[in-house]
RNA sequence: GCGCCUUUAGCUCAGUGGUAGAGCGUUUCAUUGACAUUGAAAAGGUCGGAGGUUCGAUCCCUCCAAGGCGCACCA
């Protein structure tokens, strides 16, 4: 008889301890494992941003990977889940910025050392903080590989390949339209901004023809155009009409700037349509990245520089003239349509359209033309034989290298693909990292001088290599964060112990969340391939957003917030995992409420209770039992259950391969065979009640193990108290 | 505009070309026995609508409706 067992499982008695003695067995890192784990499994951990605490949806993840990495070493494999943690550039500025206006402190004028040794202090202190949190989760990574996006030796890998990219031709600096957040006063991505349904005006104005000496107009002597930004009509250096609209005979005249009196030509665009608005376009090239597409296809045509009315904090210029100069955009619109109703065609109307904003701050952006840094997408190299970063991707999905699960997201994945433009990965930031490429100021050789300056290298220069100048300044910008966190699973394996990229790369599954699937999956897949021939991992598994009951998204506003930790604590890890589990389909959102985690607390103490059951009646056999009827068919139905979970298990469904778990276990092992062994176990019959206990046994051992993956701390934790000596960890036990 | 997804029991969701499933909830009964964090049972669905393919459709195809989401330089 083993020691008094309580009547409840005590989750928090047994979790503490369990971790650790898987901690101490050394088995997380699949050097340690036994000999027989040789082929193997490598998981590469979604780093999670160290600007917080962890929230369910991490929870989420946790217990997804856990399960395959259990699952996997309990198979035989060699198993490596790589875990890390994740500068956050951008994210982690603006939490940290707020945290500051909070305090009543400013960034605006901070140094930039301080600002980012002040970040740097924060985000490694959450990091440490996270680490707890995910061993609280059972999270049976390697910790001795733990990696940061920003220790010395990935940035090292993110640089080699940045100068790789440009030795190649697929990275240049470029002054062009991009996407600027006044508010955050750094450009974003195409990815980092939304598009809102806004409800603006569109304003019909008069350019007036510019009268040519004894020529008079017989027609109509001004074009109407329609916009939406009348604030920006003094950059305004040219109007493009379509060559078949009503105004084709103004094509190659001039006409007056409303605002300035400015004479502009009118010009002919096919890209101009012919429905909309009036069939002219103002062309404003600083303001709008379809009119600067516009210009630099006209440049002959158009002899005025174009220029910027609209500052970097969303002010109207002195160039914008006297009325309009320091006005923020919306009152310049107001006060330019003040100025401009004597030109006014007809009425302005209500109009619909979609308004780029900032995807943190809803802060309408700025189109502005600014030197970046700019990653090619679609272009091939300049090396022979090469394809492009998106023809490697798309290659490797359509020819199978790479699945995903659920399918659907291969169709979704190469929509994305379709629409794809030059990549900005610069950001006005001081949380990241620094973009390796210094200016010479001498330039002294034409050499030099033709590559302006631009020294790309990974290392830190002392001179200059085109010219030999030693007024070098370096790059003042930050890599978009996404530029490194592409390189994750081959940078974490280059910077890690020496072999590891060898054997553990491609690795077998990126499991991570849809709505990543642009910026970091199709992300990593180029510069995966990019960078070392191979594919960076077989399987993309994809999972959704953790919802409440009302489908709603947990928010901290909404109050609904469900903290994993806590609820861990009232009720137990494993209870928490399999609620996340059980009801959840890849790629969809997991809906979870703490009566769900309160169901699975009651089946944790039913597996405890059952386990004490069969414990309290255990007495060593004498002989080899005789099984009955009944025993052989409760052992058939065992291995059933069993057979059914590894198939699920296989095919990544994990859903049903925990429902089939708890259904057997709970609805036919406690409520049938248990129920049916006692009268037997009561009985006189001493070989007839040694073989059930028997039966019993067995299925409780066996039950732990395919209950593990799922529920990893209580199944230890009664494997431990299982007959046998010694006994081994479950963890490494053989399926 | 282009594209993807969803629609199944009161709720949340699974699922299959052959008489519909789970959990929770509801109702009835039982029981201090490993477990009341329990057991036994019941009620509850023309599987969004209309066509089509098929011996047979909730499942495959077409159209429609409602909802969600992604992409997109129509001022």
């Amino acid at each position: 008889m083993q020691k008094e067992l309580p009547p409840a499982y005590e989750p928090k008695t047994v979790e503490e301890t369990i971790y650790a003695l898987w901690d101490r067995s050394g088995y997380f890192d699949p050097d340690n494992l036994p000999a027989r784990h040789k082929k193997p499994f490598t998981i590469i951990m979604p780093p999670p941003n160290a600007n917080g605490s962890l929230h369910i949806g991490h929870a989420l993840f946790v217990t997804l990977q856990d399960i395959m990495i259990r699952y996997q070493r309990m198979q035989g494999k060699k198993t490596l889940w790589l875990p890390g943690a994740d500068h956050a550039g951008f994210e982690t500025q603006v939490v940290y910025t707020k945290k500051l206006e909070k305090e009543g402190r400013s960034f605006w004028g901070m140094p930039r050392e301080q600002l980012y040794n002040e970040i740097k202090d924060f985000t490694l202190a959450n990091k440490k903080y996270m680490e707890g949190q995910l061993k609280k989760l059972g999270a049976s990574c390697d910790w001795s590989r733990e990696k940061f996006t920003l220790d010395d030796n990935i940035i090292d890998v993110v640089y080699q390949t940045f100068e790789q990219l440009y030795n190649d031709g697929l990275v240049y600096r470029a002054e062009k339209p991009v996407n600027w957040c006044t508010k955050h006063q750094t450009t974003l991505s195409e990815l980092e901004i939304k598009h809102e349904e806004k409800l603006d005006k569109l304003y019909y104005i008069k350019y007036q023809l510019q009268e040519v000496k004894g020529q008079m107009s017989k027609v109509k002597s001004y074009i109407e155009v329609a916009t939406t930004r009348p604030e920006t009509i003094p950059a305004d250096i040219a109007i493009a009409v379509h060559p078949k609209s009503k105004w084709s005979t103004f094509i190659g005249k001039n006409v007056l700037n409303p605002l300035t009196g400015t004479a502009i030509p009118v010009i002919a665009d096919a890209h101009v349509e012919l429905g909309f608005g009036t069939g002219a376009l103002k062309i404003t090239p600083y303001h709008d990245p379809a009119d600067f597409a516009i210009w630099q296809d006209h440049r002959t045509e158009i002899t005025a520089t174009p220029f910027s009315v609209i500052d970097q904090f969303g002010k109207l210029t002195a160039e914008a003239g006297a009325d309009l100069a320091g006005l923020k955009v919306v009152p310049a619109r107001e006060k330019s349509v003040e100025l401009l109703r004597p030109h006014f065609a007809k009425e302005p109307e209500a109009y619909q359209h979609q308004v780029a904003v900032c995807y943190k701050c809803n802060t309408t952006i700025e189109p502005r033309i600014m030197m970046q840094w700019f990653v090619k997408m679609t272009e091939k190299p300049a090396r022979k034989g090469q394809k492009s970063l998106r023809d490697l991707a798309v290659e490797a999905v359509k020819s199978k290298k790479i699945k995903f699960i659920p399918a659907r997201y291969e169709k979704v994945f190469m929509h994305w693909m379709k629409n794809l433009h030059d990549w900005n990965i610069s950001r006005q930031i001081v949380w990241g990292i620094r973009i390796p490429v210094w200016y010479c100021a001498d330039q002294r050789t034409a050499v030099c001088k033709e590559k302006e300056g631009v020294i790309v290298t990974t290392k830190q220069p002392t001179t200059c290599p085109h010219c030999g100048g030693t007024s070098l300044t370096q790059e003042q910008d930050v890599f978009d964060t996404w530029f490194s966190s592409g390189q994750w699973p081959f940078a974490t394996l280059m910077a890690n112990k020496p072999g590891d990229f060898k054997t553990y790369y491609p690795t077998d599954v990126m499991e991570t969340g849809w709505d990543i699937l642009f910026f970091w999956v199709a992300r990593m897949t180029m510069f995966g391939i990019y960078r070392t021939g191979k594919i960076p991992f077989r399987t993309v598994y994809l999972h959704g957003l953790v919802r409440d009951k009302e489908r709603q998204k947990m928010s901290k506003s909404k109050g609904n917030v469900i903290n994993p930790l806590e609820v861990a604590d009232q009720y137990g890890t494993d209870a928490v995992r399999m609620a996340l589990i059980i009801g959840t389909t890849a790629g969809n959102d997991p809906i979870i409420s703490e009566d769900k985690i309160r169901g699975y607390r009651n089946f944790a103490n039913k597996v405890w209770n059952a386990s004490r059951f069969v414990l309290m009646n255990h007495r060593e056999l004498s002989a080899k039992p005789k099984f009955t009827t009944e025993d052989k068919k409760s052992l058939k139905d065992l291995a059933a259950a069993k057979k059914k979970i590894t198939g699920y298990l296989n095919k990544y469904d994990f859903n049903h391969a925990a429902e089939t778990a708890y259904h057997y276990f709970w609805h036919t092992f406690a409520d049938k065979v248990i129920e049916q062994s006692k009268e037997r176990i009561k009985s006189d019959n001493a070989a007839d009640a040694a073989a059930a206990q028997a039966v019993l046994l067995e299925i409780i051992s066996e039950s732990m193990k395919f209950l593990h993956p799922f529920m990893p701390f209580i199944t230890e934790q009664i494997w431990q108290m299982l007959p046998g000596d010694p006994r081994g960890l479950l963890m490494v036990e053989k399926w």
